[in-house]
RNA sequence: GGAGGAGUUCCCGAGUGGCCAAAGGGGGCAGACUGUAAAUCUGUUGCGUUUCGCUUCGGUGGUUCGAAUCCACCCUCCUCCA
C-alpha cells in the first residue's frame, strides 16, 4: 500500500485474570520457555514493603526471570494510572529493544488496558488543590448539585453519572477546570490513538466460581501463616498513614482497622477472604469485555501443563 | 416443676389486623469503570404465563371480610426461680 505506513505495533503478551488464579506461576514459565521478561500490571504490587499481602512473588518463584514495576514506589507515595502507564511503557519498550519478549502479567485491569492502548491521561496536577476543593463542594453540596453543575459544561458525561458516584464526577469537573477541556471530549481524543502494542491476552479464570474462592481462602491462609499481620503492624509503625491509597489494599485496610482498634486477627483474616472474593468478581466483569482475549479455565484438576501447552498455541497462532 | 422472653424470606434484623412478598443491613448474582482502580459506583435478590396470579413469616387449628401481626394447643431455643 502506498503513502505513509501505519506503524505496527509491536507484539507484547498479557497474562491476566483474577486474583489468585495463578497469573505469576504461568508468567514465569512462559518466561523461561520463550526469553521474556515480566512487567507486572498490579496495582498494589508496585509498593515497597507491602509484600505478603499483595502476594508480590518472591525471588524463589521468579526463578531468575526479571520482574518489572515492582517496588517502584514507597507506600505513602501518590500513585496512579498515568504514572504506571509512563514507567510500565518504558519497562516494555526497553525489554523490545533488547529483543526479548515482555509479559506484561497482573490483574489491575484499567492499568493493562490504558498501557496497551498508550492512552492519554489528562493533565493533573496533585498540588494544586482543585480536588480538594472538589471534594469539599461535592461534601456540602451533594451529588445532584454537582452533577448539575457538570451538566452545564460537559452534559454527555452528566448524563453518564449517578449522583453517587463522586470520584467520577469530581474527575470530570477537574478535567474541565484544569484543561478547559471536557472529558467527553478527552476521552474522544484518547480513543483515537492508535495502540501502543498489540497485545495476545490470556485471560486464567475457573470453571466454578467455588474453586476460585477455595484458592483465594487457601492463599489469605497463607498470607496470615507468612505474617501479614507484622507486615501490616511494621507499615502503620513506619509512620505511613492509615488512610493512603496503598493501606485500602485488601488484607492492608482490614488488618490495620483490627490492629488499631484492636479487633481480633482471625475475624480480620476471614474479612480479608470475603473482600478478596468480591474483587475477583469485579475483576472478572472487567476481564469479560475483552472479547479478543484467550480464556483459559481451570477446571476440576488444575494443570499447568495444559495451560502452558494452551498457551504456547496461542503465542504460536499471535506470532511471538 | 414454676415465671418470663424469643422463633420472620440465604444470614442478621424491622414489622404487631388491611397501604406486606414483608423496612434496613449483610451475603449472593449482574453491571459500570479513561490520574485514588485491591479503589469507587449502580442494579437486582420467593415462584410464575409478571400493571396480574400463586406459595411464604416455627407447627396445627381458630377468630376475622382480611392475620407475619389476635386466640388456643404443640415444638424448639434463651433468661430467671426451684
Amino acid at each position: 500500500m502506498p503513502g505513509k505506513e501505519a506503524v505496527v505495533p509491536p507484539k507484547i503478551l498479557v497474562i491476566t485474570g483474577p486474583t489468585a488464579s495463578g497469573k505469576t506461576a504461568l508468567a514465569v514459565e512462559l518466561a523461561k520457555l520463550r526469553g521474556g521478561e515480566v512487567v507486572s500490571a498490579d496495582s498494589m504490587q508496585v509498593y515497597r514493603g507491602m509484600d505478603i499481602g499483595t502476594a508480590k512473588p518472591t525471588a524463589d518463584e521468579m526463578q531468575g526471570i526479571p520482574h518489572h514495576m515492582l517496588d517502584v514506589v514507597d507506600p505513602g507515595e501518590n500513585f496512579s494510572v498515568a504514572r504506571y502507564v509512563d514507567m510500565a511503557a518504558a519497562c516494555v519498550d526497553d525489554i523490545l529493544a533488547r529483543g526479548k519478549l515482555p509479559i506484561v502479567a497482573g490483574g489491575t485491569g484499567l492499568y493493562i488496558d490504558s498501557l496497551l492502548s498508550g492512552r492519554d491521561f489528562a493533565a493533573f496536577d496533585p498540588d494544586s488543590g482543585l480536588r480538594a476543593r472538589l471534594e469539599a463542594d461535592f461534601a456540602a453540596e451533594g451529588g445532584e448539585e454537582m452533577l448539575k453543575k457538570l451538566a452545564a459544561v460537559d452534559p454527555e458525561s452528566a448524563a453518564r453519572l449517578h449522583p453517587n458516584d463522586a470520584k467520577r464526577i469530581i474527575r470530570a469537573l477537574e478535567v474541565f477546570e484544569s484543561t478547559g477541556m471536557t472529558i467527553t471530549q478527552h476521552n474522544l481524543h484518547t480513543q483515537s490513538i492508535p495502540p501502543r502494542y498489540d497485545a495476545l491476552t490470556i485471560t486464567l479464570c475457573f470453571d466454578r466460581r467455588e474453586d476460585m474462592w477455595a484458592r483465594i481462602d487457601r492463599r489469605v491462609d497463607v498470607m496470615m501463616a507468612n505474617g501479614l499481620a507484622d507486615e501490616v503492624r511494621g507499615l502503620l509503625n513506619s509512620g505511613l498513614d492509615p488512610r493512603c491509597t496503598a493501606m485500602q489494599a485488601i488484607g492492608y485496610k482490614e488488618f490495620t482497622s483490627a490492629l488499631t482498634e484492636g479487633g481480633d486477627l482471625r475475624a480480620a483474616a476471614e474479612e480479608v477472604k470475603l473482600r478478596s472474593r468480591q474483587y475477583a468478581k469485579r475483576q472478572l466483569t472487567w476481564f469479560a469485555r475483552n472479547q479478543a482475549a484467550k480464556r483459559y479455565s481451570w477446571g476440576n484438576s488444575p494443570d499447568i501443563c495444559d495451560c502452558l501447552r494452551y498457551s504456547t498455541e496461542k503465542m504460536e497462532e499471535f506470532g511471538i
